[in-house]
DNA sequence: TACAAAGTTGTAATTATTACATTCTTGTTT
DNA sequence: AAACAAGAATGTAATAATTACAACTTTGTA
């Protein structure tokens, strides 16, 4: 049941208490939280941590693969536990970060595109209004 | 010949002697530089800029929607006045930013991949070795 | 020429992030 | 079980990018 430790162990990634349970925090919230989000939100877990393990923590983390930062906000980095292919879509309006689904069409760049360039990760970005702050927004311009 | 100039007006700024200046910068230099380039380079010319109006100037730029901001270095943003659509590489050793063509394949998401959501804006960034570095890395690795 | 609006400047404040020295854990060896 | 070393975690202090803000300047217009 201890999901996060094997995770981190196949990753190259010695586990302790508190990494575990900041894997285990971006398993279980897909939000793309900050490193003052989970800092706030497992402080009461383990009143010890240290905002410097965070920080740490989360760049051995996507260091060694295992997890990704998104440079979508420009004002601090946010990190995401799911690998899979997909893009993010930050809300002009309420700030949240959502995962978009890439469609067939929308490939990840090819070799040809990058002529001798070794792309370690990439990154599709969308910045606009969400649904719901869309909506919002269309009903208040009428 | 002021291209600038009109360019300015044309996305609806007012042009200003920092204005025009900082617009023909961006023309002129397609390296994605920061803030900091961008005043260190046009303070001989024009020695009463501020690193202030530089930030505002960029900014209000970017909201008119006169260049792009690019958040693809973790530390500092970066513009860029050329709107072509196009991806950008960022080299991890030489931290030099790349304008990457997106081919016929790799467009930008359609309406569908973001049902409900209006996007202002799409980033294609890839995080990587530049075509030089890697040929460096590749070689000591040997 | 007077004036208001917009633009620019410089300094001070804010905020995310990193450096670093100290303390704590963990596993291993005796 | 005690001693030890390596790696991890902690907290504070430093750094660096960015923003807030108040004073000053420029511009266009009446």
């Amino acid at each position: 049941m201890n999901h996060a430790r094997q995770y981190l162990i196949d990753n190259g990634i010695k586990p302790s208490v508190q990494r575990i349970a900041i894997m285990k925090y971006l398993f279980e919230h897909r939000t793309h939280p900050t490193v003052d989000d989970i800092f706030h939100d497992l402080h009461d877990a383990i009143p010890t941590l240290s905002r410097t393990t965070v920080y740490n923590t989360l760049k051995l983390f996507a260091e060694k693969g295992a997890i990704l930062s998104l440079t979508i906000d420009e004002k601090k980095v946010r990190f995401d536990g799911y690998k899979q292919r997909h893009a993010h879509f930050r809300c002009l309006e309420c700030d949240e970060v959502f995962d978009i689904s890439l469609d067939r069409d929308v490939e990840f760049p090819q070799e040809d595109g990058l002529r001798g360039f070794e792309a370690v990760e990439t990154h599709v970005y969308h910045r606009g209004y969400c649904a719901e702050c869309a909506k919002k927004k269309n009903f208040n311009n009428k």
